[in-house]
DNA sequence: CTTTGGATTGTCT
DNA sequence: GACAATCCAAAGA
């Protein structure tokens, strides 16, 4: 793997357009990501909106990390760290390694629903707030960028009541392992 | 296929 | 005390 730390210095909506198509395990167990979406330190819906607090600290450390929190009081959420104050949000992957592991995580074998969504993705993927603030280019992870360009489409985030507006979800073009279909797709490149 | 409501608890005001 | 970057089952169309 190859050092992360420039890809992921400058702002979060740049990476999360980026990272789709990229593949990302963790002890092998996982797949593409098909679904991100950013938060900036100036973003009302950002959790890094009104500072750094024990919670969101992983936020404002080193580019290139985790930051893993608890949704819900029920799920888990992993999150690659950019600039301070600024993450994106895996939203969803395309299952390719470790399927066993992740249907006996999940407790479910549909193969459209095993990393469909933040907290599923967590799920299969084995993460808790145990791994949050940990190194991206470290064991037992592994981030390996798409080697072609890759049809991405643009719409509104999901699940937040600020900044509604803003165009900073992202997804793999013509992908059905994503969250929730995009309204009004917005194709890039 | 789409919509709705409940679960559940850490975090911040 | 209110709310949350969600998920799931159940009910409706």
């Amino acid at each position: 793997m190859t050092d992360l730390t420039p890809f992921f210095s400058r702002s979060a909506v740049g990476v999360a357009r980026d990272l789709i198509g990229a593949t990302f395990t963790v002890d092998g167990v996982g797949g593409i990501i098909t679904e991100t979406e950013a938060y900036e330190p100036d973003d009302p819906a950002s959790h890094s909106f009104k500072g750094i607090t024990p919670r969101n600290r992983a936020m404002f450390g080193p580019p290139a990390h985790v930051y893993i929190y608890r949704s819900y009081g029920i799920h888990w959420c992993v999150n690659f760290v950019c600039l301070p104050g600024s993450a994106v949000l895996i939203r969803a992957l395309q299952p390719l390694l470790g399927l066993e592991t992740m249907i006996a995580r999940r407790g479910r074998s549909e193969p459209l629903l095993l990393c469909a969504g933040p907290g599923r993705v967590a799920q299969a993927l084995g993460l808790d707030g145990s791994m949050d603030g940990r190194p991206l280019d470290q064991p037992p992870f592994s981030l390996s960028l798409a080697d072609d360009p890759v049809a991405t489409v643009a719409g509104e985030r999901i699940g937040i009541t600020k900044a509604v507006d803003l165009p900073w979800r992202f997804g793999l073009l013509g992908s059905r392992h994503i969250s929730k279909r995009f309204k009004h797709p917005r194709e890039l490149n």
